[in-house]
DNA sequence: TCTACTGTAATATCATGATATTACAGCGAG
DNA sequence: CTCGCTGTAATATCATGATATTACAGTAGA
C-alpha cells in the first residue's frame, strides 16, 4: 500500500491519502481485517508529515472505513468494501462535474468533449493488474 | 461579464477569475479592445475582495490577455482571442487528465467512464446562447 | 519486565490564499 | 483645476494545510 501524492494539484494530501485508501479497499487491494501502513511508514513511503498521515486516517475512522485496535493499528472494517466500492464513481463523479460544467458553459461541444475523454484515456498507461 | 465563484472546488479564487476571463475571450463575450469590469466592480459583483481581482488581472496582463489603459482600465490585447481559443481545450484537458488517470489506476472501465461524462454531461443545463 | 512498535495529541512554525484597509499616481469629464 | 474613476501597492490580519518535534498510553513479543 503506497500512496502516489502530487503536491500540486490543489487537493489537500490528507485528503488524496484518504481518497487513495478508499480505492485500495474497493478494489481488493486492502482485505476486510487487514492492516493498513502504520502512521510513521505511510509518512515515510509518501515523503509526508506524520501528522497528515494520523489526519488522513482519522477521517477514515469517522467514516467507518478503519477501525482502530489499540496498541496494534489500524485494520479495514468489515463493511467498508461496499462502502467503498459505492463510494467509488461517486468520488470520481464529483470531480468529473465541475469541469464538464466549465467546459459547457464555454460552448465546448458533446463531441469535443467525448473525444477529449477518449484521447486523454487512451493516452493513460494501462493500470497493473491486481 | 460576471464570475461565478465556487469558493469550495479548491481552485484559488483569483485563478477562477482569469480562467472566466479567459473563457470569455475565447468564446467573444468580451470582445477586443472591450474594457473588462474595474477591479473594484469585479470584486462587489463577486463578493470578493479587491486584491483577488487585482491578483487576477495581474496574472492576465503577465499573460498578455489584457493590456492596461493607464486612468482608464484594463482591455482586452489584440491576439488575445487566438491565445485564449487555443488554451481553452487545454485547460479542460488539463484538469480531466488528473480524474482519468485516479479512475483508470482504480480499475474503472472505459465503458464506465464514457457512460459516465454521458450522464453528468447530458444532466448539466444548457448553456444560454452568446 | 523491557523494548519496540502502535495511534494520538499538543506545541510551535511556515506558506498560501484571502480579507480589510489605506494610500497613491494617472487619466477623463465636468 | 477638481472630482471621480482607474490600477497598483503596502500593511496587517485570518484560516487552512502542512511541517517538525515532543510526548504519552496501550499492546505485542522477546
Amino acid at each position: 500500500m503506497i500512496c502516489q501524492i502530487d503536491i500540486n494539484n490543489g487537493i489537500p494530501i490528507y485528503e488524496q491519502i484518504s481518497r487513495q485508501v478508499k480505492f485500495a479497499v474497493a478494489n481488493g487491494s486492502l482485505l476486510v481485517g487487514e492492516h493498513v501502513p502504520s502512521v510513521r511508514e505511510m509518512a515515510t513511503s509518501a515523503a509526508v508529515n506524520v501528522n497528515t498521515v494520523a489526519r488522513a486516517y482519522r477521517d477514515l475512522q469517522a467514516q467507518g472505513v478503519l477501525v482502530s485496535i489499540r496498541g496494534t493499528g489500524l485494520a479495514v472494517a468489515s463493511d467498508a468494501p461496499e462502502k467503498c466500492r459505492h463510494e467509488r464513481l461517486d468520488m470520481i463523479r464529483e470531480r468529473l462535474r465541475y469541469i464538464l460544467r466549465e467546459a459547457k458553459q464555454n460552448g465546448v461541444t458533446a463531441e469535443e468533449i467525448h473525444a477529449l475523454v477518449r484521447s486523454e484515456w487512451d493516452a493513460l498507461k494501462e493500470a497493473p493488474p491486481p
